[in-house]
DNA sequence: CAGTGGTCTAGACCACCCA
DNA sequence: GGGTGGTCTAGACCACTGC
């Protein structure tokens, strides 16, 4: 219960491994308030500074979040949406929904999507090289973050070449039902393949901010190629929220 | 290049802001130190603890690494190792490889398997209902660590049925040629498709210690599960070190 | 041996939440 | 107003590195 001088383990490292024990026990469920800061240094007789360095490092495993003014609380699970290789479907852009609006519906949730920026800008390096032009050419940018209920999960950045998108909605901040590849098919532009890269990383300061990352939470930046018969039609760049989001993919033994 | 204390920012944010800045421009490239402690305390006029905290913060994020009597360093990118879906083929299990040997020698790398564990255990719960047993039911384990070089990357616990596994080199600690899979097949089980799921969390302590993680580096956990004709032969978790994989799948536009 | 980061002590003030 | 966490000051000792 108390700090173990003889223990090689220093005294902030003996408290925290205690009080995961206390969480992965499930003596501290999720939403339970972790023991107070002065508590810790009442039951541990250390330093108030040790107490904090502890927490610290509880908070830095993503187990608990600290709330202002109130206490360490376990952390809840957030609901798990999946994101699947069978949300591309056509049925489901026939039926008006994005791919991300159905993966979210068909789990009960809801949704939501505020366009941030609609803009031609120079392409990235990458998405020159994906989408098959020039570096430092100008390509269709929708900037646009994702709300499921009303907590953002999802920073999402497409991009088109400039001929692809002509006289869509795609351009307008309302792509429609379908969203934006029900628009590209009704062009005549089939979507016929898709290339996912899945990238793990903590998140910039900017992306805490905008998807409300409590400390500890890491994302995925999801790059995503849309071809079509004749060529890639657009290229998405995600960061998601990693403590709500299971990535899923079903495929055939290749040859 | 002071504080300056009429910013909204905290100085330890001040600091950490203005070395991130020098990070990501460039002026810092990854290998180079960051001044020490004692530098930024007399660059920025703040008590040791407060440079500290800054530095804390870059730790956090994942873009230095601190090493203990030398100094903190700008990360360097370590090789980046792509798991596709490509990997499962046939004809690499027919060259006497196995998927991760495959991948990794595919990119010129140097490849070891630890074995950690042969063992039969109770199926933990989700293993269970994705093999198909009932709960508790004893399932043949094999626990591995990959090495990329000499530097750990994975953590693989694989799950199979006893019947599956009888008589087979994959209870012993050399599967031989093309692996487990290869084995699988030499016995008539012929894999036909896979479906893999993909969490993001922060690594466990043991993790930490299992593949040599530096603290900001969060981890991937992949569960996989390869089906046969007659239903799941192997269920796969494993879990893998986000700052030096990236995940690709393509996959056709389904219906 | 000097310099580095890792940890700790023993306080302080602030902003925030809730009763 | 009392409790909470967030941040800061101003030191201290230790273990480790590299010379």
């Amino acid at each position: 219960m108390a700090i173990d001088p003889t223990d090689p383990r220093s005294p902030s490292r003996q408290i925290a491994d205690e009080l995961r024990e206390e969480i992965t026990s499930g003596r501290l469920a999720p939403g339970d308030a972790l023991p107070s800061e002065k508590m810790l240094v009442g039951r541990f007789g250390t330093a108030p500074a040790t107490a904090r360095q502890a927490v610290r490092l509880l908070k830095e495993e993503g187990l608990v979040v600290a709330e202002r003014g109130k206490g360490v609380y376990v952390k809840r699970q957030p609901p798990t949406i999946r994101l699947g290789s069978h949300r591309f479907s056509r049925q489901t852009r026939a039926e008006g929904k994005s791919a991300f609006e159905a993966e979210i519906e068909r789990q009960g949730l809801e949704w939501g999507q505020e366009v941030l920026e609609l803009a031609e800008v120079p392409a990235p390096e990458w998405v020159a090289e994906w989408l098959g032009v020039d570096a430092g050419a100008t390509v269709f940018v929708r900037r646009r973050r994702n709300l499921v209920g009303d907590t953002p999960t999802q920073l999402a950045d497409s991009y088109y070449r400039l001929d692809t998108v002509e006289d869509t909605a795609i351009r307008t901040p309302d792509t429609g039902p379908g969203g934006s590849y029900a628009r590209l098919e009704e062009k005549g532009l089939t979507l016929e393949r898709f290339r996912e890269e899945i990238r793990i990383r903590m998140p910039t300061p900017t992306e805490v901010q905008g998807l409300r990352l409590t400390p500890g939470t890491p994302v995925a930046e999801l790059r995503r190629i849309a071809f079509g018969a004749s060529g890639p039609l657009e290229v998405l760049e995600s960061v998601v929220s990693g403590d709500s989001h299971v990535f899923c993919y079903e495929f055939a033994a290749p040859e």
